[in-house]
DNA sequence: AATATACTTTTTATTGAAAATCTATTTTCT
DNA sequence: AGAAAATAGATTTTCAATAAAAAGTATATT
């Protein structure tokens, strides 16, 4: 094996979280997930450190870990923070792109556009989800700031989570497909403000669709 | 003890990272470090997982933990997504901000300016970093945004390791004094651009007083 | 019936030592 | 001499046992 244990346990976690299998404030005990990682509590335990300094997990000293929350507040926050981060990479992406990022571009998007966004039990499936993230990733990567990386990557993160949580609803009402396309074109072009208001759109509408299924689930488990 | 050990071990290791009491780029011995803190090497590796997280730390598997290097380019890189998260929230927090949070900048202002910014040694005294400190994240509260304090606070943090690298160079040849108090009343007075465009150049010159250090200090390395 | 108290169980936190891995040095061979 | 291999030493990683804390449960008390 390559990496080390707590390296692996860390992505694989990491993974888990993102994929919405644990839900939110849900708690996340230190013999379980060792006996389902098939490692000691050490391992997991160093795992749980770096989530939560990524905030994908809260730690309460001596109540261990949980799922961080998620709410609606948090949803509009996060999404006006990647309205900013995003716009400004793809700004700076545009301006500094060579032709080796202009390919990568339009690679990420041939191949998400040539992804079946639904899995058989009608959420998105998981060769969509990674898709979608390389396609967006794929935008900014030129933009030539690494911090400026960082943190999109961070928020990105924490958006996948919410995109997750949306995954049963309201899919075909949009059609992030053409979205997505022009974006590329409008990038490809080096049509720079046309791409940044496709983008701000496009994350807004993201945004108004999960916070519907987060209303439309807090409204079924009120009538449980 | 109120807190856990890991808990205040992780931030005493960081409080240590921040003041520069490790240079960067060294090996940070979790042995060492353990007996240093009279901790196992459990709660150590845990902190450090999470400064990994932070990025004040690196992790390379099986290789240990080592601090995260600088360079002039990541200085400026950080800069410049300071200057745009800063200004961001100093909008914000002149548009949002209510008398409180005005009077709580207004405060650590004063006590900013009545605290002397060199300690014995010449170096910057721990009592004004911390004033400094207080007084920039003051100015930001009011932005009403979690995550741009969120990553307001990541940048800081990795900020305040470059300033220390810079504090026997070059204080008083700037007003640093004066560019604070005019930044306080702008912000005060909600006149937006100037408070912006102070803050602004601000941050610029810090950046440059810390890169004419970080040369100097090269040039001295270079010429051992 | 509601609250308080003592006891039990579960879970987290912490430790130190064993196992695996790397680094530097020495030795061997071409 | 220079490269490859072996060895020894140091360090990281992993683990499992122990201690501490919290949560839960049942019993007693007001």
């Amino acid at each position: 094996m390559s990496a080390s244990a707590t390296q692996t346990t860390y992505e694989r976690l990491r993974a888990s979280l993102l994929a919405g299998l644990y839900r939110p404030e849900e708690k996340l005990k230190i013999s379980e997930l060792g006996a389902a990682f098939s490692v000691s509590t050490g391992a997991i335990r160093e795992a749980l450190a770096r989530l939560t300094a990524e905030g994908l997990v809260t730690a309460l000293p001596q109540r261990g870990f949980r799922v961080a929350p998620v709410s609606i507040a948090d949803l509009r926050d996060l999404t006006d923070m990647r309205i900013e981060v995003e716009t400004k990479c793809l700004r700076r992406a545009i301006a500094n792109g060579d032709l080796g990022w202009e390919t990568a571009v339009v690679a990420a998007h041939h191949r998400l556009a040539a992804t079946p966004i639904a899995a058989d039990d009608g959420s998105f499936s998981p060769a969509w989800t990674l898709a979608h993230g390389d396609f967006h990733a794929a935008l900014a990567q030129a933009c030539g700031s690494t911090w400026m990386l960082r943190v999109r990557d961070l928020l990105s993160a924490h958006n996948e989570r919410y995109l997750d949580l949306a995954r049963k609803t309201d899919r075909g009402k949009r059609d992030a497909a053409r979205e997505h396309r022009e974006l590329m074109e409008a990038t490809v072009a080096r049509d720079t403000e046309r791409a940044v208001s496709i983008m701000t759109a496009h994350l807004g509408k993201t945004r108004d669709t999960i916070e519907a299924a987060l209303l439309a689930a807090a409204a079924m488990n009120e009538a449980r």
